[in-house]
DNA sequence: ATAATTTCTTAAGCTACCTTAATTTTTTAT
DNA sequence: ATAAAAAATTAAGGTAGCTTAAGAAATTAT
């Protein structure tokens, strides 16, 4: 579908990087330059609210697409911090980059629509979950539907996602080894 | 951009309907065929929770895109209703219409992608505010983001949107007015 | 116009989830 | 290994938002 030719100009694009755990991609308030591929690792975007609690916005694993979508289409500073949950290889795509693709190979148009519209579909059903469940049956369909994540991160960060506190998951967890 | 003959293929594939006020344009457990452009009107999606409450999705008003995403994409059963707010026009295209669509016009992938893309970048915005707003809060935002559509719908739609419930939403309001 | 239906409001009691804080356990850094 | 920091647990008290129910207001149907 995409000659050597067409693959190897979009990997031109790219700039690896070695992201250490704890390291950030991104940080709230600096210019969002990059969409990033995650090549290994695992990467967490959140929001701080006013009291500085952390709202996670997603995780992204190995071959993942992770960015503040707004900010970076926009080209404005970011509302998101994306860190490394684990030691992870990334690589990034600048929001230049990624126009001179589309211009030079418009086949990357259908690359990055199924990626957006596998983004808008997660983003569809979570609301509907957020809308429509308890904490514990949100807590019970993500350690189904991402098992790794739950055994890689904190506690902390699942409630945060969830939209619960830590204390409140706890007692979920509690509640269902009983 | 597109040429005459482009967008006069594009318009060959669309299926005009005019959707009365209480219509539905796509049913639960219906296949979902198409993905709809509001011409006029107003639609608002919805999935039924086992409670039989409505968890409010997604309003569309007019040049808006509207589909049960992951059942169009899958051509699965839907898991959401979509109805008519208000006597609405308009025009469906089936997504083997849209694949041949994508194939004939490749430019058409751009339309789209740009179209998830926002879609993706709606609903990031949302699940961010739900994660770290008040109920109260989410309303206000609603009212400065979608003035024209509280006019239209009734309170209690606003409120399923929001995830509360219209006797909160009633409440929310009553402390504004003071 | 009138009746029927739906929406909105109000209020009282309730519960899912939050807050605070102290303790234990696990992880990280030296 | 040891100390320090972060995460997880537990428990008690608190609150945002829910439930139920009944009446008022608005909308829809006849």
């Amino acid at each position: 579908m995409l000659d050597e030719e067409e693959i190897t100009y979009f990997i031109s694009l790219l700039k690896q990087e070695d992201v250490p755990k704890k390291g950030f991609v991104l940080r709230e308030g600096h210019l969002c330059k990059n969409i990033s591929y995650i090549n290994s690792g695992l990467l967490r975007a959140y929001a701080p609210d006013k009291e500085g609690r952390e709202a996670t916005i997603m995780f992204a694993v190995a071959d993942w697409w992770i960015t503040d979508m707004f900010c970076f289409i926009n080209q404005q500073p970011a509302m998101l911090f994306i860190e490394a949950v684990e030691n992870s290889s990334v690589f990034h795509l600048q929001k230049n980059d990624l126009d001179k693709l589309y211009s030079k190979v418009p086949k990357f148009e259908k690359f990055f629509r199924i990626i957006m519209q596998n983004a808008y579909i997660r983003e569809q059903l979570r609301g509907m979950q957020n809308l429509s469940l308890s904490a514990e049956e949100r807590y019970n369909n993500f350690v189904i539907k991402y098992p790794q994540i739950v055994k890689q991160v904190t506690q902390k960060k699942i409630a945060s996602y969830l939209g619960i506190t830590p204390e409140f998951l706890s007692a979920i967890r509690k509640n269902k080894t009983k």
